[in-house]
DNA sequence: TTGATATATTAATACTTATTGATATATTGT
DNA sequence: ACAATATATCAATAAGTATTAATATATCAA
């Protein structure tokens, strides 16, 4: 496995984890709070094992942390796989605008 | 529909394209440069329906473009709707980011 | 200790999607 | 017209994933 490769990884796994309405929604819940999973049942309305669910998928792609004080379990949004994602998606364009003066066509 | 959850939608709906390795490598395949169907089928050893049925999945996000020349068909990339979800991302990283000083707890 | 609360896990089901092989359609060259 | 090439579609299957209900685990309050 080279880097290349490895990166692609990082990103589509990334993506996949953020390529769901709910677990999106979630996201957006947490930016700016540590929130425990009670309090998005109520904002989100979504069952609790199914948040319980997403939030394992979010947490093994690395874009939330998780932490138990009590009974509860605090989330929060960890920023950094969201600008790797963005900066590999990002990447990508920026290439590909500037390779637009110089666009190969194949099979001529 | 309101604009926040009309915004989310397509952004989830980009993730779920860049969300396969092969439709990433794709994508990674075409940054500048216009390529038929068959030249994908050699750089990336995937069978040719199943290509087709990547690509209509990836046109369909808005992340290609197609256009038939003779018997060939070239895809492109659109740097567009990459540079949209990229900000998309990028932006809840910020928002993070800007608000962790202040973070909210819930729950006590 | 007992009951209540918060979360995670498990099992079952339904749904979506990736993959493959076969075939249809369109275009070009002979 | 015919054969060859390029691409798309279709049908079938396999694999993965979202959802729900039931249950287990852990913590706290009384």
């Amino acid at each position: 496995m080279n880097t290349a490769s490895a990166h692609r990884d990082t990103s589509v796994a990334c993506c996949r984890a953020l390529a769901d309405d709910t677990r999106f929604r979630i996201l957006e819940a947490l930016v700016g709070t540590e929130t425990c999973v009670c309090e998005l049942v109520d904002q989100l309305d979504v069952a609790q094992p199914l948040l319980s669910h997403h939030l394992k998928t979010l947490r093994e792609a690395g874009l939330v942390r998780a932490e138990k004080r009590g009974r509860w379990m605090f989330y929060s949004l960890d920023a950094e796989a969201l600008e790797e994602t963005a900066a590999a998606l990002g990447g990508l364009a920026r290439a590909q605008r500037e390779a637009r003066n110089s666009l190969e066509v194949c099979c001529g």
